[in-house]
DNA sequence: TTGTATGCGTTATCAT
DNA sequence: ATGATAACGCATACAA
């Protein structure tokens, strides 16, 4: 492994040079450059970072946390965020952690080692930021959950609002005359899930529609996740026309368990997913659900922390409105 | 950010002592141990990684290279190699690259900046890697392609047999009565891909089907890539009873485009992929699929390089056999 | 334009 | 058991 010494002793320059020539500083004449840059391809020598990022104060890159592997909506934002990224031309880096790592300390561990300019988080809820970013001034963009709780004032966030699309799905259903309608998916410790099921509760109770803890069936965010919370919901309540899935994994999930039963979708039961994802549209049937419009989503994160890492600017929460997408899994029973 | 020299004054010990007791060395009492520990937990001190790998020849860790983020199989993949290593109590890493990157230079990057003591490769090919690697002595797997063609005693490789798998999913359309078959998925830079299709082409040439350059379409690994292709390949050749996909996202995409051309599968046309993805068995119908043996695949990956780590050892290759997931898209035809 | 010297936060090797 | 210090690879301020 080449250093920077060994080629400033096989070009004959000093390494004050070499690092010149590397970082693309001008003061440096051609015939130096030209010698060097032969030395540096011919020893196939590569900076070490970690002595590099020991020295920065600060790198260029943005460093994008997702939470949750294996969340295919999250991959579908990713996607849109680097695409708006790339062509503001800024580096970002990519890190991942599992559903039930702490994004926090993570952050905070690539905070010391990369110094990044700014962070976006998908997913997670940033509790205890301030425990560890107490004198950091780095500008942060949480995505899909709400970031006032996080009081600080580097912390941006844009959301759907879960709220009113959980409402909305359920009222989508009513329109269709349903009046026997279960829930999904989620846990209690996700605020998103929390609140489209919230959102939906309040709503059936605004329309006098019964609705009890027995219709609601928590799930992990999977296909078998939503099978088997199908599974559980349909066994105490067989008489259910149509489910609200807290998220398109739990209601391809939920499709094939309701098959299974020997049961038509949309005939016997209608499935209203959420999230929007590609998958959702190569089901058969097409599935119905809620479109958290990543594309704005991301523009807006982009724009908002390439600003703050530029100029002071107080934090600001969003919620970007929702649509729906209207598949073959709901149908009219009226 | 507190540093190993603010907690040294702090406590009043010396960044010796410090260091020692950060990373577990023995010789330091207890009382300087409860000291510098409470220091440390009350200044939420984290060591600066970056200068600590600059330091360390070799760390603890295992490197997994994924090449394709977007790619379900490799998720699954890595599912089980996490709980392989896990259970060897192995620390790992995971770095994901493009599908066109070059995971040599990644690795190269990895292994300059972290020192792992060893690679797990989830696909690529792994050209030029001696280029890079002429004189480090890192043990590697590359997983689902071939390593022979490196000519490195440090590459071992666990695969399925492409080829005979080709064949196999042929033969097995041919035993159900299909005689005009497709095959889409993949593209000419694709090992993997290229072998499957030989495999499937030869066993044609053998059974006397006719096939041709016509009868098959590349395309992405994706949903759409599926979608396309069997699109493309049905204006060609509307005749065809049977379809051999590459990958099982490609047979999705292509589940829903003989659906969109109001054809029945698998009445009218039958598919079988490759892969055998959880989704494929949530799929309506099921997916009839080759599967590739991921637990044995993992398992020998993880016994293999973790062997290797401390034995010098030859490198092997294997393959892994396949199976066959009888699902509900192949029709029998007789 | 180029070279030299210092320091970044750690670990490890000496002493003590 | 503990402290002092060299060394890791690099960027940079300063000197030449």
């Amino acid at each position: 492994m080449a250093t920077i010494k060994d080629i400033a002793k096989l070009s004959g320059y000093s390494i004050g040079t070499v690092s010149r020539v590397i970082n693309h500083h001008p003061d440096v004449s051609e015939k130096a450059k030209d010698a060097i840059e032969k030395v540096i391809e011919k020893e196939n020598y590569q900076p070490n970072a970690n002595a590099k990022f020991m020295k920065l104060k600060a790198s260029n890159i943005i460093a994008i946390i997702i939470k949750g592997y294996a969340n295919m909506f999250f991959f579908e934002l990713l996607e849109q965020l680097q695409s708006s990224l790339d062509e503001a031309e800024q580096e970002v880096s990519i890190y991942y952690l599992d559903e039930d790592g702490d994004e926090v300390e993570t952050a905070y561990h690539i905070y010391v080692e990369k110094k990044p300019k700014g962070f976006i988080f998908l997913g997670g809820s940033l509790e205890h930021y301030d425990q560890y970013f107490k004198d950091a001034d780095v500008p942060s963009v949480l995505l899909t959950n709400d970031a006032k709780h996080v009081q600080n004032p580097y912390v941006s966030s844009y959301t759907t609002d879960n709220l009113r699309a959980g409402a909305f799905a359920i009222q989508y259903l009513i329109d269709h005359g349903h009046t026997q309608i279960g829930v999904i998916g989620g846990n209690p410790h996700s605020h998103t899930a929390n609140d489209r099921l919230a959102g939906a509760a309040k709503q059936m109770q605004k329309q006098k529609i019964y609705f009890d803890e027995t219709y609601y069936e928590p799930g992990r965010y999977s296909f078998d996740g939503g099978y088997t919370a199908m599974n559980t919901l349909l066994s105490r309540h067989p008489d259910i026309t149509a489910v609200f899935a807290l998220a398109d994994t739990i209601a391809i999930g939920a499709l094939r368990c309701i098959k299974d039963h020997q049961l038509d979708v949309p005939k016997d039961i209608s499935v209203i997913g959420f999230d929007g994802i590609d998958l959702g549209q190569y089901c058969i049937p097409r599935l119905t659900t809620i479109y958290q419009d990543i594309e704005k989503m991301s523009k807006k994160a982009t724009e908002n922390i390439l600003l703050r890492m530029n100029y002071h600017k107080a934090a600001e929460y969003e919620c970007i409105p929702f649509e729906i997408i209207q598949g073959k899994t709901v149908a009219n029973r009226k």
